[in-house]
DNA sequence: AACAAAAGCAACCGCCGTTCA
DNA sequence: CTGAACGGCGGTTGCTTTTGT
């Protein structure tokens, strides 16, 4: 016996977005028949829909089926989603059997368009979850004018594992640029004051020791999935905010599921000279920005020094 | 306000393993 | 056993919406 061709490469057939009609159309077929499709082929014909049983099964399957969860992925979600993938690579539909409600397309949507690049952004390889080159890292933060911020977070988060003077300078080098430019360095979680100023003779910036415990210690590849990278959504929110916020005005109170990102513990920067090693960066997000332990830049020795062997104009 | 660029996402394409005649 | 169709999957496209200038 001869089959017949596929039906997807009749002339006929609709494709593109589908109308409502085609939705109830397709939604009250199957509902008829218990939810059991038997066949996809002889579906359209069946349920009067002039389309491809393959592009009916994806209808269904990623869009129209009951017991599909819409809306934001939560945290939890996010954190599973990567740890799977660690284990599957892009085994999209394994990945959603383990998510109650997701479809593999969206999942994979999700992948390709959030959590790949706040894993690049973390310094993270998302296909292998190791460690980038750091020089790989300061690319890739460093490419868009707009993307300083990210480019900071990203040498921030090489820190870690740098292996050279020459990229550890580099990473230092972005920390002063956004220094010494306020609105890019309020969108990387710096506090400035109100009346901030480059020119000003009283920088003041968080305590440098503490920053530099903070990023030594953060290995992202070691423990990220561990940590929580939690702070995503946070993440993205609070850039979105940053980079539309009409800085340097004062901040409001942030709402209390909502707090900025790239900020420091405050618990570290209440005490310095605890060497608690951050889990991951999720511990330079997560936390309120408030920064008790303040210095100004002409009394921080290293920052002068920092400065002065800088291209920045003196302060 | 208008335009451009970027981001997000639904849908399509084509390949591959399985099923069936 | 063979070959064609089916169903499922991952990759990619292109349209729509959002954001930035």
């Amino acid at each position: 016996m001869v089959r017949s061709p596929c039906c997807c490469h009749d002339a006929g057939v609709k494709k593109g977005p589908w109308t409502e009609e085609e939705d109830r159309a397709l939604v009250e077929h199957i509902q008829r028949h218990g939810g059991h499709v038997g066949s996809w082929r002889n579906l359209p014909k069946a349920a009067g829909l002039n389309r491809c049983g393959k592009s009916c099964r994806l209808r269904w399957t990623n869009y129209l089926r009951p017991d599909i969860k819409r809306g934001n992925f939560t945290d939890d979600e996010e954190r599973l989603i990567i740890a799977l993938h660690a284990e599957l690579g892009n085994k999209w539909s394994t990945i959603a059997t383990h998510l109650d409600g997701r479809t593999d397309n969206e999942i994979k949507n999700y992948w390709n368009t959030h959590i790949r690049k706040k894993l690049l952004r973390m310094g993270v390889d998302p296909v292998t979850h190791q460690r980038l080159p750091p020089d790989d890292i300061l690319l890739n933060g460093a490419t868009t004018p707009a993307g300083l911020p990210e480019a900071i977070l990203s040498a921030a988060a090489s820190l870690g594992g740098l292996n050279s003077v020459l990229v550890q300078a580099q990473a230092l080098q972005l920390l002063l640029q956004a220094i010494n430019g306020g609105g890019a360095a309020a969108a990387a979680g710096f506090i400035m004051p109100n009346n901030f100023s480059p020119a000003a003779s009283s920088i003041v910036v968080p305590n440098f020791q503490d920053q530099m415990n903070l990023l030594a210690n953060y290995r992202p590849a070691d423990d990220y999935l561990n940590s929580s990278i939690a702070s995503f959504a946070e993440h993205d929110v609070v850039q979105q905010q940053n980079a539309s916020a009409p800085a340097p005005a004062a901040p409001a109170p942030p709402p209390a599921a909502l707090v900025p990102a790239a900020s420091f513990p405050q618990e570290v920067a209440a005490a310095p000279a605890d060497d608690r090693p951050v889990q991951g960066f999720s511990d330079l997000l997560s936390e309120p920005m408030e920064m008790p332990s303040m210095c100004s830049l002409e009394d921080d020795p290293f920052w002068k020094d920092m400065l002065e062997s800088s291209r920045l104009p003196p302060l």
